[in-house]
Formats: C-alpha cells, sequence, structure tokens
DNA sequence: TTTAATGCAAACAATTTGCATTGTG
DNA sequence: CACAATGCAAATTGTTTGCATTAAA
C-alpha cells in the first residue's frame, strides 16, 4: 500500500467516527509515516519542536498517537526501558524485535513456525490469542565485534 | 531444589557481599517463596501490612525486590499493564506467559522448539541473546467458555 | 563499632486529564 | 455554529531516592 492510500485510509477513519483532521494530525501522520525509525513520544514531539510546520504540544502527541494506535496505523511496544517506542505498520507485515541492550539497535525478525508454534501452545491451554509480544534482548553484531560487552546506555528490564 | 536450600542460598548471597540479613529481609523472601502466584510490588506491601510479622516499608519493598531479581532468586514480568508483576524463579524452569485480556489470569508455558527457533533467528542477524520476553495476550479457556469477550478488567497494552 | 538497611517523605518520569479557548466540518 | 481538538498546567501512578535513624555483623 502506498502512501497516498495510507492517508486516504487516515481521512477516512476520521470521517467515519466524526474525527477532524487538525493541522496537527496531518503533520504527525506525516512525519510517522516519513520516517522507518522506531521512536518514542518524546521524540516525536521533538521533531514537532525543532522541524517547522503547525505547532504541537505535548499533550496532542500522546492523542493522536494513540488515535493512530486505535486505528490500526501504527503500534507501540514496549522495548523494557520506561518509555514505549512507535512505529507505523500500516502497509507492512508482522514482525518481532530483536532489542540490542549496548546500543540500542532495534532489529525485526519474522519466522512462520514460531508462529505456529504459539497458537499451538495456546491452544493446548484452551487460551484464544489477541496479540503477542516477542521480543529478544541482548548484543546486535556491531555491538559483539566491538566487544561492548556489558552496560551501555541502553539497559533492558530482565 | 528445596524451599531450606534456597533460603541457604539467599544467606551465601548476602554473606559474599557483605550485606545484612534483615528481618524485613527474611520476611520478604520467605512471602515470596511461600507464594505461587504472580503478584505486584504493590501486592506485596498489601502482605506486608496486613499479614503479621516485623514492620516493612513500601521503599524496603521494592528494594529487596530489586535485590532478589539481581540474585536471580526471582524474576520480574511485564504482563503488559503499568506495574510489573514477580514471580520467584530458583528451583524453577525457564517458561513465558499467556495473559487474559479479560480476568488477568496468567498461564505458564514452554517450547523447546520456539526456543531454538529464536536461537536461530537472532544467530541470523548476528545477534547474541541474553533474554527474552514472549507474552501471548488473549482469553483464556474460562474466558472464552463465558463469552467474555473484550474489554474486562484487565486490558492489554497491544 | 562500622557500615549497611530502614522508614519517611519528597522527587521522578512518562503519560493523562481538566478546562478554557480555538477551529474544523 | 456545534462540537471536537488544542495547549497548558496540574494531576496521576509506579517506582526511586536523600537523609537522619536504627541495627546487623
Amino acid at each position: 500500500m502506498k502512501q497516498t492510500a495510507i492517508i486516504k485510509r487516515f481521512e477516512a477513519y476520521l470521517r467515519e467516527r466524526s474525527l477532524k483532521l487538525t493541522p496537527q494530525r496531518r503533520r504527525i501522520f506525516d512525519r510517522v509515516f516519513a520516517t522507518h525509525e522506531h521512536f518514542s513520544a518524546e521524540r516525536l514531539y521533538e521533531w514537532m519542536r525543532t522541524e517547522h510546520g503547525p505547532k504541537v504540544s505535548r499533550a496532542t502527541v500522546y492523542r493522536t498517537l494513540d488515535l493512530l494506535v486505535k486505528g490500526g496505523f501504527t503500534e507501540s511496544l514496549d522495548i523494557g526501558g520506561d518509555e514505549l517506542v512507535y512505529e507505523h505498520v500500516m502497509g507492512h507485515h508482522h514482525h518481532d524485535h530483536m532489542v540490542c541492550t549496548s546500543c540500542g539497535r532495534i532489529e525485526e525478525f519474522q519466522d512462520k513456525r514460531i508462529e505456529e508454534l504459539q497458537v499451538e501452545a495456546a491452544r493446548k491451554k484452551g487460551f484464544v490469542i489477541e496479540s503477542h509480544v516477542h521480543r529478544l534482548s541482548g548484543l546486535c553484531r556491531t555491538c559483539v565485534r566491538d566487544g561492548r560487552g556489558q552496560r551501555g546506555t541502553h539497559s533492558a528490564a530482565e
């Protein structure tokens, strides 16, 4: 799905529930889909403050992020620290994450077999999966190579 | 490993780093290993207030929980809400969790094949795993049966 | 006695919310 | 012009911390 189609979806989404397409929402939407990085609410707010465009308050950043997540345009992910990070997902396929505890780098991975096995595990318990989180924490290739052993700036919870 | 052996380990752990075995630590330790439930720091503090024994403050609950986690006696787990829950792990095998979004129930599951596949996925990216989180959110058997569809008291993040 | 641990209350940090004001549909 | 959205600042919430006091070792 291309950018334009996604914007149309967003407009339709708002219209359907009589929500308004404000300059703030438009700007946030554009910025979120303009990056391929994973970003925190604070980082997005920083972009709003430093780049040019209509003024956006921190509260609106949070409110709009919520809206995007509810609408399925964006997903939030808990990378183990104390703040959530977001990524746009509409038009992308499902994946899980590996987070480097030394440099903070986030890699994506995907394995159909794992997805199947987890459904099987759930079925055994009579459990119906709505969503899942599968996150690996450790050292990325670069940090392993450079012997950046433990405890970098980005630490993991567990 | 039986209870007594674990307590010995805890005592040794403290001794090795010249930490003190206070009545508070002893009480918290006992309580943590006396339950098979998953509990939050607040719940543990509640136990400390309502059950009899030496007085324990909230700060000490948090500090001791930290100590137990660092020592590998206990693990914290993020079940998607805003507070962490804990479980004692020493003497138990590794497992992951399924959390019911309707009633809050936590089930444990384990699949060696998944663990292997995740190591393989990591290797492909040159990533060395230190730890992982694999959590399924959805409806448990009981809630499915009773048609307790969506949005119970316990909600999930994603 | 030395040095760590406790309790208390104040401090924190990410996120949420109340409310008066503004602006889209 | 009605009602949703914004900005602001105050409120929330789980957790952490500074510090004077207490108590293990």
